[in-house]
DNA sequence: TAGATTGTTAATCGATTAACAATC
DNA sequence: TAGATTGTTAATCGATTAACAATC
């Protein structure tokens, strides 16, 4: 049965737990009942070990002889990633790669939903993204006194990066997706940051293709 | 001096070394002539050892009682991430994700030359996309035959990944930087995969901000 | 020289893998 | 029961941190 985490699970774990969902998923969509911790590593590239210490930090999903009840495990496996409710998020910057970005909040299974979107550039406000009207980031503050996001999601030049996440977590917000350059540190033990630098990824991935 | 590297550098030495590029640059704009490691170990929130063992991996940057000189310590960080030349690439898929991703390969230090783009949508063939006409994929083969990339973006589906990847690694293509859901995996040793997993970087935070 | 800071070796820490008893 | 596979403890591995001699 999926419990509650008795203690902290790592991170490396909470980042392999999307990567299962998504192959217990295909498993649920093909109609397997039922799936090994050796199946499930060959899947995924990793070992039998693994998936096992995996899952026991969420408590036992499987049947000692048997392997893991395919639609019970994608169960407990979203439950724990989406959860019951969506969690509200803001657009800041909305620009071609927020815009872009946007886009994955309203995917299927992400677990949230996008409220608003701003920005600061004249001919952005007003404009229409997905169902919403892009609105000025003057009017931040405003608007999360009256409907609080949790999350930001952050599409703006790095320069202004740091100003505008102070300025948000003094508006209560407690996780940022952060697309800036800069190098956003959680400030405090009650907020969580998850920086997606592409041009680091990209310049590591030019070191490693010259130096095969 | 920045000398070659002796042993295989660790993974996670290598996706630390943009951030250091990105901190040094912007001590080198601000005509700051030295640095210690301390001070790069305050500003990118890791330990002094853990910077003088990543440049340690490439044999001296440093002086010993002085520091390090921000200047040679750029012009090796940026030789050893963008290297001489910009490697060629390719784009697999012009939908509004990959029109995007493409703008970064022709962004400043980057080290890439976005060479060709490609979709099998009718509607997007033939369009322009920055200074390119997007090809039919049917033509991959052709183009790479006349010109060869040596890396690819895929910015396609799921279930084409694999297939395409696999064409893709026939053709000769060296690194993959992989936008879509599919897992793809180094298939040979000389060959180099970035997985850029959006949804799952997005549950994953979703994950944390529920259990912080 | 004295002070500072690197380069490098040794110690620690955490994550991964292996082993095996529990049990279906 | 016998076979299979989990849950969990122990061993290994690798990465990070600490320590210190080398040296500018």
């Amino acid at each position: 049965m999926a419990t509650y985490p008795q203690h902290k699970i790592s991170l490396p774990v909470i980042k392999r737990l999307p990567r299962y969902l998504r192959h217990v998923q295909l498993l649920q969509k093909a109609c397997v009942e039922t799936v090994s911790s050796s199946e499930l590593a060959a899947m995924l590239g990793n070992t039998a070990s693994q998936v096992r210490q995996d899952f026991n930090c969420f408590g036992g999903f499987g049947q000692q002889g048997v392997g893991y009840n395919v639609v019970l495990l994608c169960k407990a496996l979203e439950q724990l990633l989406v959860g019951g409710s969506h969690l509200p998020a803001i657009l800041i910057g909305t620009g071609r790669l927020g815009c872009t970005i946007s886009g994955f909040l309203g995917s299927t299974g992400a677990g949230f939903h996008l409220t608003a979107a701003f920005d600061n550039a004249p001919a952005q406000i007003g404009t229409a993204l997905g169902g919403l009207v892009v609105q000025d980031v003057a009017t931040l503050a405003e608007y999360c006194g009256a409907s609080p996001p949790e999350v930001a999601v952050l599409c703006i030049p790095e320069d202004s990066a740091s100003g505008m996440a102070q300025v948000l977590l003094s508006l209560g917000i407690k996780g940022f997706w952060n697309f800036s350059q800069y190098d956003l540190a959680a400030a405090s033990p009650g907020v969580v940051v998850e920086n997606v630098h592409l041009g680091d990824s990209l310049q590591s991935l030019g070191y490693r293709v010259r130096n095969i």
